[in-house]
DNA sequence: TTCCATGTTCCGCA
DNA sequence: TTGCGGAACATGGA
């Protein structure tokens, strides 16, 4: 589930369920997520404080505390954010749960797979750099001329690039696929082969995907049969052109493509 | 039982 | 130096 879209939308749903609360008590807390921080020690940073404002950068998201630092979240491949009541039954596999004394009810980190993160962190900069991540996604592909600057300086496959969190953060393995679905290009295609028009697709499909991604899920409706993303499947046909889709292993990695209109 | 899964990190190799 | 493939991490679903 997470990649840029969906932390997007969890930082909505953080905004909407969290803010501004009186944390009163952190009750459950999975030392293996934990990240250069005892779980005491985060129990003691969060308790009494509230969250004020989030960011997100990439696939991490940032919850302001107070005047002092941030919660750091990471969601790994199956992590997500749940608001709940009291009475209500508690999520399986909760990773993190705060809770908020205003209205009694609680929100979960919930990571079935436990490859998320949770740290804190004094600035979002610092983080940044401490992790060398490169710039978000989101905008650095409203800024066609960027964009391009960044590749140029890369080598390699246009989809290691994509998903190469220190080049660009926040695309993963499936709107990787998605992005080089709507550019026409193969997967293992070479940055070096790619000119100036191919460059200029590429940021603008990047921006399509994620933009779409975002507006789609945010209004729970499915994904758009012209996407590649409901037909991951090896043999299904491709929507756009009829082509059968394929999928190869990249780095240990399933990737999804049509041989007809990708290359 | 085997394969696969939206992520990251570490290692060895080119 | 950069990039790639593979393995590892942990867990569940088909």
């Amino acid at each position: 589930m997470p990649e840029l879209p969906d932390v997007q939308l969890f930082k909505k749903y953080f905004d909407a369920t969290s803010l501004g609360k009186k944390i009163t008590a952190i009750d459950e807390c999975d030392s293996r997520l934990l990240q250069g921080i005892s779980g005491k020690k985060l129990q003691q940073r969060l308790t009494g404080k509230s969250f004020t404002a989030t960011r997100r950068h990439g696939k991490y998201l940032f919850a302001r505390l107070d005047e002092n630092g941030f919660l750091v979240l990471h969601f790994g491949m199956t992590g997500f954010l749940r608001a709940f009541r009291k009475e209500e039954k508690a999520p399986d596999h909760v990773g993190l749960l705060v809770r908020f004394g205003a209205d009694d009810f609680h929100l979960a980190v919930v990571s079935k797979r436990r490859l998320g993160r949770i740290a804190v962190t004094g600035s979002v900069e610092e983080f940044v750099e401490k992790q060398e991540l490169g710039p978000d996604a989101l905008a650095l592909c409203r800024d066609e001329d960027s964009f391009r600057k960044r590749l140029d300086g890369s080598r390699g496959t246009v989809k290691g690039w994509l998903m190469n969190q220190k080049k660009i953060a926040g695309i993963g393995n499936i709107y990787s696929d998605e992005i080089l679905f709507f550019a026409g290009l193969h997967p293992k295609r070479n940055i070096s082969d790619l000119d100036k028009g191919d460059k200029q697709t590429l940021a603008g499909k990047t921006r399509h995907v994620l933009e779409t991604a975002i507006d789609k899920k945010a209004g729970e409706e499915g994904w758009p049969e012209s996407w590649l993303l409901p037909r991951r499947k090896e043999g299904k046909s491709c929507p756009r052109c009829g082509g059968k889709i394929r999928r190869i292993k990249i780095a240990g990695r399933g990737a999804y493509y049509c041989p007809e209109h990708q290359h």
